[in-house]
DNA sequence: GTCTATACGCAGATAGAC
DNA sequence: GTCTATCTGCGTATAGAC
């Protein structure tokens, strides 16, 4: 299963025109969106023929999938990485801030975890992050001595909304600060869901 | 300018056929979105050929955008119905649980509105929805005695993406509470900007 | 791996008859 | 107002040579 790789490479390397088309393809989503992600235009990015696009990947959706694939893996990556040395009471804030930021350093992955709701319809993906947002929640909530297990999708639904707000506005106008709206943000979370007083208001 | 009707129907009264191409394109991109709003589609939900659509309406482009602009005017109409008689202190919970009840009680416009900021790239609509809100939220602190003039745009920023969250969320599960997650989302905003209390915590 | 050539379908739109 | 016929362009994909 592993061994399927180009000669005159090392094994587990990537194969570069692969790597070369993935690239051009977030570009072309980043720039136009998804449907501007065309075997055509891949191809005049790249500077190979449509059917040298097709040779590596067996159709567009495919590649398309690839490269958004390549994307999300990166922003979970990065997203782990900044999580796992956070206390967990702080790790819902630590979740808005990072996820605000990815988008603001790596703004060609922005439109295409953006638009991909929309253009590939895979409601598991969504689904996924939004419980992994209620499960810190609770999860900070215990750590802080509060009760758990209570409307946490509510709040996850409602604080992943708004990360995707700031990250829209923040396509729309590059001159918004996010990190203060991400500030913002947590600071409203740790208002209502993570203290005490969110109780006593009820 | 207000001449160029047809025969047998009173000045003002719409066109049933322009009506009903725009009903059957608004069924089409809420159960398939925009990419499915096709002259083919549109003509064979109809009941017609394609040349006989486009004699009532130029272009495939002009059709979609005169059903968003009928869903939207809809909206806007009923946002207004609902903000206008609420005292100005109350209007920023009015407008979160009236839009999100708007979206409940027309499922059918929900796709249309949600997809266009993607599929209609008109940066100044969501601008203006953002806008107003702000302004609804600085009225609201003036009713309340609270300074007014400051960091609005983020709050609306992330109220507005909020909303868009649970309206989302309820397009991909229609058993999601959305009637809770707007009163929660309102109790969250009454607690973070609508209340002195925020002042206290800065 | 890369190319040219080719095929097929679909979407948008026009011409012109009825 | 509605139709059929037709055209053009684009997007996807395949065949087969180099």
């Amino acid at each position: 299963m592993s061994s399927r790789r180009g000669p005159g490479r090392p094994a587990g390397a990537p194969a570069p025109r692969r790597e070369q088309l993935i690239d051009v393809t977030i570009d072309l989503v980043s720039d136009q969106g998804y449907a501007a992600a065309t075997l055509g235009r891949i191809a005049a990015a790249a500077g190979l023929s449509k059917a040298s696009v097709l040779h590596h990947y067996p159709s567009v959706v495919e590649l398309v999938g690839a490269a958004y694939q390549h994307v999300l893996a990166s922003m979970v990556s990065v997203l782990t990485a900044a999580l796992e040395p956070a206390a967990p009471a702080d790790r819902p804030l630590v979740y808005v801030t990072a996820t605000v930021g990815y988008f603001r350093d790596h703004p060609r992955h922005t439109r295409m975890i953006s638009e991909a709701l929309v253009h590939l319809e895979e409601p598991g993906d969504s689904r996924g992050r939004q419980e992994a947002l209620a499960e810190l929640l609770d999860e900070a909530r215990a750590a802080r001595g509060l009760p758990t297990g209570q409307d946490l999708r509510t709040a996850a639904v409602i604080t992943g909304g708004a990360i995707d707000g700031i990250v829209r506005e923040q396509l729309a106008d590059p001159t918004f600060d996010t990190s203060a709206a991400a500030a913002d943000l947590a600071a409203a979370l740790e208002m209502t869901v993570l203290s005490p007083l969110e109780q006593a208001l009820r």
